[in-house]
DNA sequence: CATGAATGAGGATTCATTCAT
DNA sequence: CATGAATGAATCCTCATTCAT
């Protein structure tokens, strides 16, 4: 790679064709399986001149890696509010926009993470700081007197879980055939739902636990 | 590969060396990035042998993938009891042992799913059957009167996703950093109970809907 | 590279046709220019079996110094007599049986310590053991009252280049055309008495000087 | 490359720029580790201006050699006197200022030497030139009656050997270790005078042959 | 003339697979 | 059956050279 900025409009745009390839192809066929020349034929150059732009794909990934971590933290800093109910559906729609538009990003960490020990340290802060966006939720509900009465971080864990594996099918497979035809929102509206009834100790149970 | 079926003991042993040695490589390196070598290498063969056995590493997760069919089949079929409480239980488990004892076929059927189609839908329809479970949980819940009020195949697709991610965290990664120390039951209960809170709509909600 | 001890004879035949190969490729063609291809073809072999015994062609090349260092140890160790002429004369013949018996390593070494400075030091210490034997011989020369009467460390490490060009340039060259058809043994006599002739301070000069 | 003269002073500057910065790339890492790209950063120009200028490295390095050879067959020419003794000393300073002049034409044509016939015969050629001044030297010697009893051919030939190597030894590699701190002074009276007692049959071997 | 982006040929390296023993 | 050496196809990566601007 060379390290001297880019000159020219021209230059410009071929990085740019060359980050977009990339992304494509990650999406498509994952980060491990791609190879250089498939992200070059997909880019439209030759293969020589993607390492006029990046030193390596892995390189690449942590550039676009690098993006999505700025981006990602201007958009969940303060949402909180006072209303519960509205935090939870802020915080999901956040989760749901990272894959949105994130995808490539997200499958090629993910993917690395399984053979690189820097990378999954990576995917582990990732997870950690959608948990901790989870437990601010929390915060926010039992500051209004309510008793979750479980497990906190079990419980932000498992709704971390639930974003991820929703969000990583929908956008990478299509989402379930079951649910074909379903809207983003009602998908959305959904995820809310559940996590929103995970907060409170239902009624019924309440009544049995007194007997 | 030779076809002929294996005759002598020792061939039955170097078999079943291979295929532990190869679950072991997939479940520590992912199976994209596992090489012949090293599974021979982890079965204290030659590279050689390996193909006395298998025609190749993709044959080989197909055939490990037959034999998680056949036994997840005959773990999941008919747990269904009466107590909705104790079949979300009993679903939680069967899904947390099918990643606890396959963990390397999971991680192998995901990765390839990316790439090949056939793989794909291996992965869509394994989904499509802890999609199923789900809903007979929540028949014999609406069996007794509850109504559930939600998108019911979106429910279960998130639980699924839940349950998919929650378990491979825990075993591929060895957990969130903040969930460290917690014992596999308390990380069932917890997956069991916000499955269960999932299913009641809950008071204070009716109330203030009722204003 | 497979860091396995070689198993069978075949094995051990072919690493000795790639090390082989690759002296003889050093010596014709260089190090710097070498390809992995011209060794492999050297030795009969495909590109990719040299990989099955060496990490790379710089990593063959140390493995031949170590070898080279040994050996020459051996020789060089204790040859130190009383009698100064001789000293002189098996001193000479060690450096030139060095070059003899190792010019790959030594063309290797030496192209490769201009661009590499880890090579550079290897081969400053080469020319450093050189120089420490020169000055064992003038050691044993003043030993018996002569007065050199010169720098002695520029002395022996002009003797050092002496030598090492000469060698050089008898074995890779062939020798100046003016002195084809020389034997070894007059080349080493030469430049014996060379060496010989600059222990002393020449007659004519004294008397000059005393003038 | 274009053939037509370089009508511009620009054009002119460009041109002295890429000859001094492969000189300097050439000194620095060598003539077969440079890159085109190298030369082209040390000018200050880009790699594409290089054609503008030159066919190829080669080309360039054939180009600084025909300028060598016109300055020292100028500096060489005639400088023999009737005092053996400043003869000696001035060849050495002939011989020192080549390679502190020409360092990069050195290393070039030595590298490229061992791979190209072509340069393998320029240094060759020059080497030969070398002893033809030494045996000039000689000549005027033996001309007062100084019997010098050497092959005088192989005699030529080391004191060659010495003086490049001594010379490339000290511009390429700054000197031994043991030798730092000298003046170039120094050093080129330590030459001188080994190539002077070099001349002379020592007294005590006469003395101890007659016995 | 100068630039720097683009290319492609060439060399390094990996690794699944074959095969002689 | 088992071995491990050998192969070659595939991929990465470099860099001299070209060329549009």
């Amino acid at each position: 790679m060379n390290d001297t900025p880019i000159a020219t409009e021209k230059g410009r745009r071929t990085e740019q064709a060359f980050v977009q390839a990339a992304r494509k192809v990650f999406a498509e066929k994952g980060y491990l399986a791609a190879k250089i020349s498939d992200i070059a034929a997909a880019a439209g150059r030759s293969p020589g001149s993607f390492y006029n732009y990046h030193e390596s794909k892995r390189q690449l990934l942590e550039h676009l890696l690098e993006e999505f971590q700025d981006r990602i933290l201007a958009d969940t800093r303060s949402r909180l509010t006072a209303d519960p109910g509205h935090n939870i559906d802020a915080a999901v729609r956040v989760y749901w926009a990272s894959y949105r538009d994130y995808l490539p990003e997200m499958i090629g960490a993910f993917q690395l993470s399984m053979t690189d020990p820097a990378f999954g340290q990576w995917w582990r802060t990732r997870r950690a700081q959608g948990i901790d966006a989870v437990l601010d939720v929390f915060r926010s509900v039992e500051h209004r007197g309510t008793d979750i009465g479980l497990d906190k971080h079990l419980f932000a864990s498992a709704i971390v879980s639930m974003l991820d594996s929703f969000c990583w099918n929908w956008f990478v497979s299509g989402g379930d055939d079951i649910t074909r035809g379903r809207t983003e929102e009602e998908a959305i509206a959904t995820l809310v739902e559940i996590w929103r009834r995970g907060l409170v100790v239902p009624t019924d149970r309440r009544a049995s636990t007194d007997s």
